[in-house]
DNA sequence: GGCCACATTGGAAGCGCTTCCAAGATTATA
DNA sequence: TATAATCTTGGAAGCGCTTCCAATGTGGCC
């Protein structure tokens, strides 16, 4: 059988809410008693039940986290930051995903609200109205990441999709392009890929160029990607840009052109976001939007902390930035 | 506040164990009873606290995963599928990731362990002696995933590395290659990894080709593809094919193909493996190994459920099977 | 009608910990 | 040295649930 605390407090010789005090690094507890306390634990191999710990105290030390897909890499990347920054401080992370699907999201809410996490990791800003309210009823801290908003269920950490799309935008629109066509993903619907296309809507309207209707395809995939090079083409205007949602997309575009022996970017130039490894290995080179997700994560972390710390957090929403990023498929056409 | 047991019980007139074994499905209840609590459930919106459960009835409900990095697709795909399947079960994750390092690995295990998960997943079949000694002594089920092993822990979930490596340098020889070089990710060794690697040696033997120094590259990245085919160039023999231990690797070295002028596959074939949205779209498209690492992951829950219900498992060692998706990188090259 | 088997139920004990309170030990102060 | 203030400490209560045991109720059977 496993050591309990009772059995340490009996070999040290001192009560059990003494080991408990030295467990949780009280400081009314003696050198010499806390000495011999560890020793104990050390010679009985005690592990404290966690378990027991959070009914007891309350707290449980785990963070309940939900994304809509583990394995798009931006994700579990902003996962593995959190991760990281949390397993420091003996926290736990406990996840869900929701598949994009804000039903299921505040089912999963639900249930994880029922193993009382310290606080909630959510993706996005955009969540239904029930889902905010049992949060907000719960108590708990809650981080949304990945996006901005004024409006924040508690606290928020992420970057401004609407001006990393705008100012995409503004970069084609310098590099000489007017015929400019936003691609977005539009089966997986969300706040992040829907703001990217609200900042180029507004840059367009800014710049005055003509707003072209925008090719939506069918999903964020390579696949969709292409296909978007084939509804641009049956759009029967000019196009001399393909701004779009995500790397996938344009990575997708990229090996579509290849195919159909479109230059990019001497016909078409081609924007992404996220900043995949894929986006500076392709030919040619992608220029797109990076974000650090695995830092954004830790960030997230912090303000988890802080806030289940009780520490006031300096600001609700916490702006990491992007860094857009050019690269060889915006370059300007050479001799024009 | 919010509502406990005995506040049902009151409610419904009842005994709190009572209300307990309607919650857990006991059988024992009259129909009539049950409905008042279920009642009373309702009405008092009451939700069980499971950290309760978990203490009382020595069953916390969550199953502990420990992966190596959540940021590869492969690794977060397995996870969606054993939290897709355990989901529908009440059973919750809770995930870690060790970053390649067996030491990381035990540490996380045992933070894990105090938190008494019903069960582990772990990644892959290579553990410190540590490792294998901490779990056996917990009890706790334990899944490894991802490869085979005669010598499981407890029970393992896969394919075999060894043998898809195998099979792709045969294809490779029934193509016509006989300077088959094996590029592996030298950082981030693992078992799976290895034991492809083990496979092209295997065949090598098999086939008595002899066997190339293999191009050992810094990292599992498209850069270390890129640096392989550097590296493969400079070695000075001939070489006309590349068995890439990973689609990353792979792709990698397809684009550094593309910028050096060599014909893929007409001078040189290249080979991955995983099967990664890009290997089918990148031109030429790859020939690799594809897993369902979706339904392997839900076929680890199912085994993870299997064993803590305490049911027999058929079998200690599940095989999942592979499959070779040959496309245009490894095409017989024409008149010859 | 009496007895037994079985179904149903209430309630106490206990899961392993934290935390509060009161008591005892120690130190500072006069 | 006496007293107050402060540090330590043990131990009980309690976190919200499950589960066991005993008690009650129900029906069947002779």
């Amino acid at each position: 059988m496993r050591a309990k605390i009772a059995d340490v407090a009996r070999h040290a010789r001192v009560g059990a809410g003494t080991v408990s005090r030295v467990l949780n690094g009280a400081k009314n507890v003696s050198r010499h008693t806390r000495a011999r306390v560890l020793a104990s634990i050390d010679e009985l191999e005690y592990v404290p039940n966690l378990v027991a710990r959070g009914l007891a105290a309350n707290r449980t030390g785990i963070i309940a986290a939900v994304v809509p897909a583990l394995g798009y890499s931006q994700h579990a990347e902003v996962i593995q930051g959190i991760t990281e920054f949390l397993h420091e401080h003996g926290i736990t992370l406990m996840i869900g995903h929701s598949g994009y699907d804000l039903e299921v999201e505040r089912e999963i809410i639900s249930a994880f609200l029922a193993r009382r996490p310290d606080a909630f990791y959510i993706t996005g800003v955009d969540h239904s109205e029930a889902t905010r309210r049992i949060l907000r009823d719960s108590g708990v801290p809650v981080v949304e990441g990945g996006n901005l908003t004024d409006t924040p269920i508690d606290c928020v950490v992420g970057y401004s999709n609407f001006e990393a799309g705008r100012q995409l935008t503004h970069l084609l629109h310098e590099r000489g392009h007017r015929h400019i066509v936003h691609v977005n993903n539009g089966s997986e619907v969300n706040d992040r890929n829907r703001d990217r296309q609200r900042g180029y809507e507004a840059a367009c309207a800014e710049l005055k160029i003509a707003k072209k209707k925008r090719v939506i395809t069918g999903t964020n995939t390579l696949d969709g990607g292409a296909q978007a090079v084939a509804e641009m083409l049956a759009l029967g205007r000019p196009v001399d840009a393909l701004q779009c949602g995500t790397d996938v997309l344009a990575v997708g575009a990229i090996l579509e052109c290849q195919r159909r022996d479109i230059a990019v970017p001497g016909q078409l130039a081609i924007t992404g976001f996220d900043d995949l490894p894929i986006a500076s290995a392709i030919v040619p080179s992608l220029t797109t939007v990076k974000i650090d997700r695995i830092s954004l994560g830790r960030r997230a972390g912090r303000v988890l902390l802080q806030r289940l710390s009780g520490e006031m957090v300096p600001s609700k929403v916490v702006d990491v930035g992007f860094q857009i990023v050019e690269r060889a498929s915006t370059k300007p056409r050479a001799g024009r």
